[in-house]
RNA sequence: GGGCCCGUAGCUCAGCUCGGUAGAGCAGGCGGCUCUUAACCGCAAGGUCAGGGGUUCGAAUCCCCUCGGGCCCGCCA
């Protein structure tokens, strides 16, 4: 435990004092108590000075601020639905009981307020108070009224001090589960089933990413987090599951930037006997109805207006192989050799591993001659096949699969296929992954091309970041702004 | 992993360039004030200047190392 600070003694004494007076300083509850707004409602038609005595509100909060003039003081209360000024009067609660309460509160204290609607004589909606009651005393004071917590290290390690100086905050955290709740909404309202699958595995597939490692005491042995829901979700429509979505968290053994989180939340949708053409036309219609959403949660100003700029239909659509070659100068991409693509890559200075497989390369260099240039969301199509192993093979277009991305500036936000169910070619894809030593790559799964083999339907998938969907319809800067608790490396001794 | 920047009171920040006993505002304490809303006025209090080492008569300030954070680059479906 830290050492208590001066403040902090100053406040459990008030604690002491309060119990000393046989006073509860945290009490179990606050019955029949409403929101602020309710209040600021029926103070509306008042004028400046006047109160309305037949009826009263109870309501609760955080003391954000204590304004004091001698015998009258303006308290500001926070709740859920906003702020509220609370105006304490000596003449109406009696001076010994107004001298106590000021005397034991403190900002950030958690205060309910009996009283009735009025509004102060500069005209403020206001609950003039006939009874106040502690509800929690806050022994640490809470950050600067006005600035809030400013320090970036601060936010990170004690996310709860941004939210409660910060109702932006507050408000954003609300907007990201009013859209994870649309996401959830569409998919079921679409036929999908929302299923649950294994974080812990003996592998993990599915992606080529470096995964945590764990230890199990009921396999004796090692276990990995995973780093995608592909392959477990995919076995479900082996089982007769014709539509699965899932919304879970994935584990990635990877460095935090502005757009990577070690944890983050993803989605993955899986549906039979449709192909990516179809899921493009799913994907598109759940945009439409994020962004709807999005801009009526959104304040007005430049955010809102540039996420409306990013989102708005049609959406261009590029060829990956044809637009890369354009931009690039490059000859015939797919003729190209593993040697030559890493030379290439060499050339516009990625340091990826030689031994790489050959789709490394090149989306080394789709990232540095095409992704620069996408200013709206963007689908790209029809990746070359040595980029994507789990895709099915393109029906016109050779040496392709029939993939999709939706990018929009600054990172990719979503990935679909027509999805590899052919057992053999699986496996035959697995093993040139395996053959590629050095770099990250993904893992045979033997399991998983075993599972297949009993019959996946001709089926289209698709996933994506819910972190970074909400990043991109909100106009976030940065990943940390859409999670609640950042990860954080542990404080130095 | 590399480069640049940052870390001073519970919080928000000055002070560092050019070394000379640590400053303000908010919050807290005491006193005053019946209409403020970043309330105001007066008094007093509050510090491991991130940590360690070095240079120096003297280090918050200059140098080195470590820790933590930010931005960029690299790596990463």
């Amino acid at each position: 435990m830290d050492e208590e600070t001066g403040l902090e003694h100053e406040r459990r004494a008030k604690v002491a004092r309060w119990r000393a007076e046989g006073r509860e300083p945290y009490p179990w509850a606050f019955p029949g108590r409403v929101l602020t707004e309710a209040v600021r409602r029926a103070a509306g038609p008042l004028r400046p000075g006047e109160s309305d005595p037949a009826v009263t509100f109870r309501i609760a909060g955080r003391l954000r601020s204590v304004r004091r003039h001698g015998q009258v003081a303006f308290l500001d209360l926070d709740d859920a639905a906003g702020s509220l000024q609370v105006l304490v009067r000596a003449d109406l609660i009696g001076e010994d009981a107004y001298r106590g309460w000021l005397a034991d509160l403190d900002p950030g204290d958690l205060v309910g307020a009996d009283g009735i609607p009025a509004v102060s004589k500069r005209g403020e909606p206001s609950l003039e108070v006939r009874a106040l009651t502690l509800l929690a005393k806050a022994i640490s004071p809470p950050p600067e009224k006005y600035h809030g917590l400013q320090d970036a290290e601060e936010r990170i390690r004690r996310p709860y001090l941004d939210l409660l100086t910060s109702p932006e905050s507050r408000a954003r955290a609300r907007l990201r589960s009013e859209l994870v709740g649309e996401v959830r909404g569409y998919f079921t309202s679409a036929g999908f089933t929302e299923v649950e699958t294994p974080v812990l595995l003996p592998v993990a597939g599915g992606a080529a990413a470096a995964p945590f490692v764990t230890r199990s005491r009921y396999v004796g042995g090692d276990l990995q987090l995973r780093i995608a829901l592909e392959l477990p979700l995919k076995k479900l429509l082996v089982g007769g599951l014709e539509k699965v979505f899932e919304i879970g968290k994935v584990f990635r053994n990877e460095d935090l930037d502005s757009t990577h989180s070690p944890e983050f939340t993803e989605l993955e949708a899986y549906w039979a006997y449709a192909d990516y053409t179809e899921m493009r036309g799913l994907f598109e219609g759940l945009v439409a109805r994020l962004l709807a959403r999005a801009q009526e949660l959104l304040p007005e100003g430049p955010a809102r207006t540039k996420v409306a700029e990013v989102f708005r239909p049609p959406f261009p659509t590029i060829d990956f192989v044809d637009e890369l070659e354009r931009r690039s100068g490059l000859g015939d991409l797919l003729t190209m050799g593993r040697d030559e693509l890493r030379a290439a890559a060499r050339s516009i200075g990625s340091t990826v591993p030689d031994a790489s497989p050959a789709g490394t390369f090149l989306d080394k260099l789709f990232e540095h001659y095409v992704e620069p240039s996408i200013e709206r969301l963007t689908f790209v199509v029809d990746h070359p096949a040595a980029t994507t192993p789990l895709a099915k093979p393109h029906r016109s277009k050779s040496g392709r699969v029939e993939r999709f991305e939706a990018f929009v500036p600054g990172f990719e936000l979503a990935n679909a296929y027509t999805e590899l169910n052919d057992p053999d070619e699986q496996a035959r894809r697995f093993d040139e992954q395996a053959r590629a030593a050095g770099g990250d790559r993904y893992v045979p799964d033997p399991e998983f091309v075993r599972a297949i083999r009993y019959g996946l339907p001709p089926c289209t998938g698709i996933g994506f970041g819910i972190d970074r969907l909400v990043m991109a319809l909100t106009g976030a800067a940065s990943i940390k702004d859409v999670i609640l608790f950042p990860i954080a490396r542990p404080r130095g001794v």
